[in-house]
DNA sequence: TTGTAGGCGTTATCAA
DNA sequence: TTGATAACGCCTACAA
């Protein structure tokens, strides 16, 4: 017999109380344990009669039951678990999103395991078998880069899969992404309507689809815009970060270009190309205009405060999070891709271009 | 029989392989499951042969063998897991502490539930239920308040807790802090040192230990530098953001004083203050000083750049996960608590103050 | 409508 | 050193 009551062990301490179990509820109520999850359980309550079921909730609710997740998933093979790769919890990118779909989850009594993968495609794997030795139910991806064989094999294993922000070519899997292609289009329009000719853009790495929509979208506008389309005008990023921003834009600079603004492939980047317009004593917005990409948190408090275009990223987690949960519940169902509005925000960080001599 | 290669139902669609259990493995290496078992546990390997193990091993390996973490807990009733309890994700505070807890678990092959409260003590509940019904080992938490009967409860019951950030009254539980008295000590001296006589403080809220101790570190180092020690220099604020920062500024110039830096309770604050000072054409730092405390991401990157006390984020995390872990591993330890090291990082947001004709 | 029995995958306690 | 057995808490055919 357990005891659920505190009681004295031969040496004298107070042993804590064990939670209750089902069986615990069974006896209290009088009946069996079978009878009791029945009960307990909305989707077959009606197999039981309500005055049993009332005694059951009645009884359950007193001995403060709380199912234990662990047997239950032992039992139905299932954890109300989702796992949540992305590439580093500091991005103030990914908070939002993380905070989208566990709003979505949580409604639904799932919850999420998050793991960071530092970009690190043996750490990635690490990490999403670990999440599958946990039992997770689908993986929702924010690290997908255009060529991702360890995602296709895992989509040929039947692990379900959301991608959040990026896509892989070839992979028919549902993804939440934000309308890139449009917001780089504001972002140009606006340039062009300040009067910009030549434009430049850093653009994000080709590795992601990310990267390559936003690059393509860009040349797109340059030309229905009748602006200059000079290829060298496009520097590739190696990561999203500010210093391979930075990087490009000091290269960008060194090629002697005259340009008069650039659109950065995403608001971390744009912070690059702020710290070398200090370096370099480059004023923005009077020499240079910047449009970055996100509105990350606090992005508006920068020196001056950024144009950027901004992205619902709580709706793409919740959006993800929703058609992952589609995923679980109707497995045969057609993977379906969202595409987000975007918004221009217009800030300080762009201005009609200066009648300075152009070198 | 359970297929374990792929195989045909009646309808004719192909069965997905089951992972491999224990049961397999033992099967391949043509011993008893309970040797298996012992085999694969490195604490337990010592009570099998050699030659056992190596086979056991072997098949393991062979086979892809991964232990299902939901039947062992079912059985150890232990989870590897632990969870993680903060107000607010996307406050950039937390991601950093969340990455240094989760090294450090990760390494000893624990994982975190990460739930959010929004600072409301019913969802706190809620959540906090959720988390025990998962069977954390214990919990990390970075909402404490000053007085907590919530977590006195939980501490009460035998829940295992690591508090980061911040301290309960009255709760002999383990804390891991950043040093606040002498990261106050250090902005106003750096204050006092440029020649500032009037500082004024904006308080975090006093249901915080760190709004309390903040404050009261913030008295002494007035009092030890000889400056004015005026308590109607010191305003409350009702939370730890800009809002609230942005509104006791505007109550502490309203009362025209005549002080010429600020020491607020955190970067979020001081980005209140940053606000009021554009509104109402205050210069930062030519009229007015501000000091900031956390050094959050990208705060260098403000206008101007943010002179404030640097916490090591991620050594609190760690350090709190390693605490907790000490105490999942040996329940009886006694509580011990751990201030971490800060440093002053000054930037363009103090200088002396400005000869202007005061009022 | 309710009870019985068996098992999910693992580990602990026996006995051999 | 290994094997047999039972049990963790729950769910679900099946039988009553």
């Amino acid at each position: 017999m357990r005891p659920n009551q505190p009681s004295l062990t031969p040496a004298g301490e107070v042993k804590r109380a064990q939670p209750p179990t089902l069986r615990d509820v069974a006896e209290a109520a009088g009946v069996h344990a079978a009878t009791a999850s029945r009960a307990l359980n909305p989707s077959t309550r009606r197999l039981v009669s309500a005055e049993t079921a009332r005694r059951v909730i009645k009884a359950a609710k007193t001995l403060g039951y709380q199912p234990n997740p662990i047997a239950r998933s032992l039992k139905t093979a299932k954890s109300s678990t989702v796992g949540l790769v992305i590439p580093d919890l500091t991005n103030p990118l990914f908070p939002p999103i993380v905070r989208g779909i566990e709003d979505v989850l949580e409604a639904e009594g799932f919850s999420a395991w998050i793991v960071n993968t530092d970009n690190d495609p043996e750490r990635e794997r690490a990490r999403i078998d670990s999440l599958r030795s946990r039992q997770v139910e689908g993986l929702i991806i924010a690290t997908a880069r255009v060529d991702h064989p360890f995602l296709e094999a895992l989509h040929e294993q039947g692990v379900k899969m959301v991608l959040v922000n990026r896509r892989v070519e070839n992979l028919e899997v549902p993804c939440v992404t934000a309308d890139d292609a449009t917001g780089i289009a504001l972002a140009v329009r606006h340039l062009a309507e300040l009067g910009h000719r030549r434009i430049a853009h850093l653009a994000g790495p080709h590795s992601t689809s990310t990267g390559v929509v936003r690059s393509r979208a860009f040349r797109h506008a340059i030309r229905d815009h009748g602006l200059e389309d000079d290829p060298s005008l496009t520097v590739e990023c190696a990561h999203w970060n500010e210093a391979d921003g930075a990087t490009a834009m000091r290269e960008l600079l060194d090629r002697d270009n005259r340009f008069t603004a650039v659109v950065a492939g995403n608001d971390l980047i744009a912070l690059g190309c702020y710290d070398v317009f200090a370096e370099r004593g480059i004023s923005c917005p009077d020499e240079m205009s910047v449009v970055g990409f996100n509105d990350m948190p606090f992005i508006d408090k920068l020196r001056p405060p950024l144009t950027t275009v901004g992205v619902p990223h709580h709706d793409i987690g919740a959006e993800a999070a929703r058609m992952l949960l589609d995923c679980i519940e109707e497995p045969d169902r057609r993977p379906r891709s969202l595409l987000l509005p975007v918004t221009l925000v217009v800030r300080d960080s762009t201005a009609p271009p200066s009648a300075r001599p152009s070198s």
